[in-house]
RNA sequence: GGGCGAUUAGCUCAGGGGGAGAGCACUUCCUUGACACGGAAGGGGUCAGCAGUUCAAAUCUGCUAUCGCCCACCA
């Protein structure tokens, strides 16, 4: 509990976050409640970063957007749980780990649990096994953690740092199992040998939500296929001239005349020789190149739905290296030259084969006239560096209505039922669900990561029967099926006839993330605490990763509590470097928080991140972070003035007394007041801290230049109408400006309140309800008129201080008769010594006569 | 190709049927008793364009243009 400290001097800024975020430690102000019930409790399923680098600038804006509402509602009275985790799980974090130790991760190792880590990363990477991997992951993360915590500590983020979870630490591993074995027990997980993307370079299967395009150069590459019985060549177009091997059959639209004829006919493939069917699909566009289309197995996701519905043989070329296969594919019947052709291609990449195989055309005469070059979209994993592969394989699923209607209407119904703030947001949701074309593929061909839990038994033969999972009882996780055995089994069992094998697959990095309510809930390990937060209130994230990281979290809570994880989500935009660019980097534009954060202050670098409007794009500027340091500055000035005059006797329950408040111009100051505090208590609640910043700001400069200025003569005269007025203008600001300004608005509390302001009630508007009744044109009317007496002074070139000898103000009645109670405080304010006359006009005016400069 | 958003002062942006606004920058002035890490004042805009609804449009509707993003089976 802060002790009154009174106002300093020489109010400052410098040292109040180390002083603050100290003391609020110290004091666990933001430590959450738990004997809070789920009504009373705002619950937020806080992004956890990903630990592997820094923390930049965009995390500074979006983490603040967050708690300045977290500190509303906690001033509203909810008991705000607000969790930080740390999001350890995933490529970025193994590479991170590999680089720093000089480690490389291996399953297939058992446990060492001696092992130590070189002092410095050797040249030779260190096979160690997935346990040690995970160990030293810990180990880092510690490290990140606290550079991590100390940003948010500076920054002022109001998180209780006892609730901290991870999401490779034993809870997230166990809780992500869990979760999956109760998909598959109901069904919703499902694992099949399909066609899927895949990662040349990292070897892995690659899910649609991690798909990105890029635009590539390329080439349309018209072939010749040969006719048989007598018929005519027919010419295709392709960009992938180096997966004729893979070719199985020719494609036009079933209504296309110029290839109708030929339909269950068939041509041979250029330089191979191999027979392939003509067939008709409605997916050919006879629109494109010569409306006819070679389909390989495989080159893209058409050739895949063609193979699957035209029930085509599988002729695979490439390989899960990206390169093509040592040994041909089966060619069916009577090809002579094929294999002679595809020896020479053997073990080239797909690039390599493709300029291979041109030459080769080009010598043979079928190629049929020049390449025609083109850029067009190719599909890639988002991290990767070359182009997606179609390759067959064996995956894990969840099913996400990509291939069942009556489920993706579940989940846009769930798309419906959530609060989007800004609603439009819902709309890429919608898309997204709406455009899935395949279940959620869970597995990846990775080390680092929570393994699949589940053993697969080897038959007499020695054959795996993937059919029949052998899954562990719950309580048992987790596990590690690559070290632990299934239950009654024995290691020396493992890999022979008659026992089992793992599954050596690890989990997408989203299969956990997408239970981060669940997780920092104590999902079934704390059903307590899971109780009072679950579902959650709120989901705050980024716009991006809407078809990954929100979507998935509504698939899991969806199967699991047949519920959202949280009624609402606030997506925050991106911040753009100072040009309004994108930051990456690779642009080396990558604004760092920290240097800013001590060069403006904390309140000031919140101000810049506040400023910016739910869900906008916002460019980094220092001239934002300089005017909020400005507005924090005046927040210290304004209100030592206001306390100077208050007293220091006041006691520290002094404020709220609107009976003291008796003068007409006070009461319309409040009456002011109390519309902003509706106003702000609106935006708040429906998640636009950004609205509530602009209003409280711009009446409490209004309230600096104008109401200050008019009420100063009679505040030193003592009076007691304005002292009331003043502390519980003041008592009112500070409050409403506590979730944007943490640490100044704390310092000034400090000065003449108990206990922390984060800990007080917000205001309601039904104590400022006296003033309703008050006569809310005075002070604008005075304002007014100040303003005016200034502008003359100022266009005279004199100082503010210069006596008014004589004036005369010309308004509307109106104007003259709200003017009248405050005329007194004008007079004051303007120094007017002399004669004031009211003329009643079309529009304000105001003539003066100053004194003669001295 | 479909969708979402944006377009307002030199810059960054707010506003959302009836006065064209803020901050920064610029110009001038003021070292007044809370504040020189200040303060007062000033200049500056065809609210992207066209059409419509309306007594009245920056604001609502439609179309167009430009920019950004999302989505799509892009041979």
């Amino acid at each position: 509990m802060s002790e009154r400290t009174g106002a300093p001097d020489k109010p400052s800024l410098d040292g109040l976050e180390d002083k603050w975020a100290d003391r609020w430690d110290a004091d666990r102000t933001f430590a959450f409640d738990r004997s809070k019930t789920r009504d009373e409790v705002f619950a937020i399923d806080t992004p956890p970063p990903t630990v592997s680098g820094s923390l930049h600038v965009g995390h500074v804006f979006s983490y603040t957007h967050t708690d300045t509402i977290a500190r509303f509602q906690r001033m509203r009275g909810r008991e705000v749980f607000y969790p930080m985790g740390w999001d350890d799980n995933g490529v970025p974090t193994e590479r991170r780990v590999q680089n720093y130790f000089g480690v490389r991760c291996d399953p297939s190792l058992p446990y060492d649990p001696g092992f130590v880590p070189p002092e410095k990363p050797g040249k030779q990477e260190i096979p160690i096994s997935r346990q040690n991997f995970v160990e030293l992951c810990d180990r880092l993360v510690v490290e990140d953690e606290q550079k991590f915590e100390e940003l948010w500590r500076t920054l002022g983020l109001s998180v209780d740092w006892s609730t901290t979870y991870t999401t490779i630490g034993e809870r997230a591993r166990r809780a992500s199992q869990r979760a999956f074995l109760r998909n598959l027990a109901r069904g919703e997980a499902y694992q099949s040998e399909a066609p899927t993307l895949w990662d040349v370079d990292f070897r892995m299967a690659v899910s649609q939500a991690e798909l990105e395009d890029r635009e590539l150069p390329g080439a349309y590459y018209s072939l010749r296929f040969g006719g048989t019985d007598g018929e005519a060549a027919i010419v295709i177009e392709t960009t992938r001239p180096e997966l004729i091997p893979a070719c199985v059959a020719l494609v036009a639209h079933p209504d296309d005349e110029r290839y109708a004829p030929r339909f269950g006919h068939e041509v041979v493939t250029p330089l191979f020789g191999v027979r392939v069917p003509v067939l008709a699909h409605p997916l050919a566009d006879p629109e494109k190149g010569s409306g006819i289309a070679m389909i390989c197995t495989f080159g893209d996701t058409t050739d895949v739905v063609w193979w699957r519905e035209l029930q085509l043989s599988t002729r695979t070329a490439i390989g899960r290296d990206g390169r093509l296969l040592p040994e041909p594919p089966d060619w069916g019947p009577a090809a002579p030259e094929a294999d002679a052709r595809y020896a020479e291609l053997a073990g080239k990449t797909a690039k390599q084969a493709q300029a291979r195989i041109v030459e080769l055309l080009a010598e043979q005469g079928e190629l049929v006239g020049a390449p025609k070059p083109i850029t067009h979209p190719v599909k890639f994993y988002e991290r990767g560096d070359r182009p997606l592969e179609i390759v067959s394989s064996r995956q894990w699923y969840i099913r996400n209505g990509g291939r069942d209607a009556e489920v993706r209407e579940a989940f846009l119904a769930r798309g419906r039922e959530l609060h989007w703030h800004p609603s439009h947001m819902r709309s890429r949701y919608e898309s997204w669900v709406e455009g899935l074309n395949s279940d959620w593929l869970i597995s990846r061909q990775r080390y680092f990561g929570v393994p699949f839990p589940l053993w697969y038994p080897v038959d007499a033969d020695g054959e795996v029967d993937y059919d029949h999972p052998i899954v562990p009882e719950e309580a048992r996780l987790p596990i590690d099926p690559t070290s632990d055995v299934p239950t009654g089994a024995t290691e020396d069992q493992r890999g022979k006839a008659g026992g089992f094998v793992a599954d050596p697959d690890v989990m997408d990095t989203w299969a956990t993330s997408s239970l981060t309510p669940e997780l920092a809930a104590g999902w079934e390990d704390d059903p307590d605490l899971f109780a009072r937060v679950f579902p959650m209130d709120l989901r705050p994230q980024a716009f991006e990763i809407i078809r990954t990281w929100l979507f998935s979290t509504v698939v899991r809570a969806h199967y699991e509590f047949d519920s959202l994880p949280w009624s609402d989500a606030a997506i925050s935009g991106w911040v753009l470097d100072p040009e309004r660019k994108k930051m990456s980097k690779s642009k080396g534009n990558v604004v760092t928080p920290m240097e800013p954060i001590r060069q403006f202050g904390a309140d000031a670098m919140r101000y810049w991140a506040a400023s910016g409007r739910p869900g906008v794009d916002t460019a980094v500027d220092e001239g934002q972070m300089k005017v909020g340091r400005r507005l924090a500055i005046k927040i210290l000035n304004a209100s030592k003035f206001a306390l100077g005059v208050i007293g220091d006797d006041v006691p520290s329950d002094f404020g709220m007394q609107p009976d003291a408040v008796t003068e007409p111009l006070d009461r319309s100051m409040l009456a002011g007041l109390a519309a902003l505090v509706t106003n702000a208590t609106t935006s708040f609640e429906s998640y636009d801290y950004a609205r509530a910043l602009d209003s409280t700001e711009r009446l409490f400069w209004g309230f600096c230049d104008d109401y200050v200025e008019l009420v100063k003569g009679r505040a030193y005269a003592g009076s007691d109408s304005a002292r009331a007025a003043l502390a519980c203008a003041l008592d009112t600001l500070l409050r409403l400006f506590a979730p944007h300004m943490p640490f100044v608005t704390e310092e000034v509390w400090s000065w003449w309140r108990a206990g922390s302001i984060h800990r007080a009630d917000w205001p309601r508007a039904d104590d400022l309800s006296p003033f309703a009744s008050a006569d809310a044109t005075v002070y604008p009317a005075a304002a007014a008129v100040l303003r005016e007496i200034r502008k003359a002074k100022s266009e005279a070139k004199r100082s503010m201080r210069t006596d008014v000898v004589r004036a005369t103000v010309r308004a509307p009645a109106e104007l003259l008769r709200s003017l009248a109670p405050a005329l007194a405080e004008v007079r004051d304010a303007g120094r007017i010594v002399g004669e004031v006359e009211l003329v009643e006009a079309g529009e304000l005016a105001v003539d003066v006569t100053l004194a003669a400069p001295e």
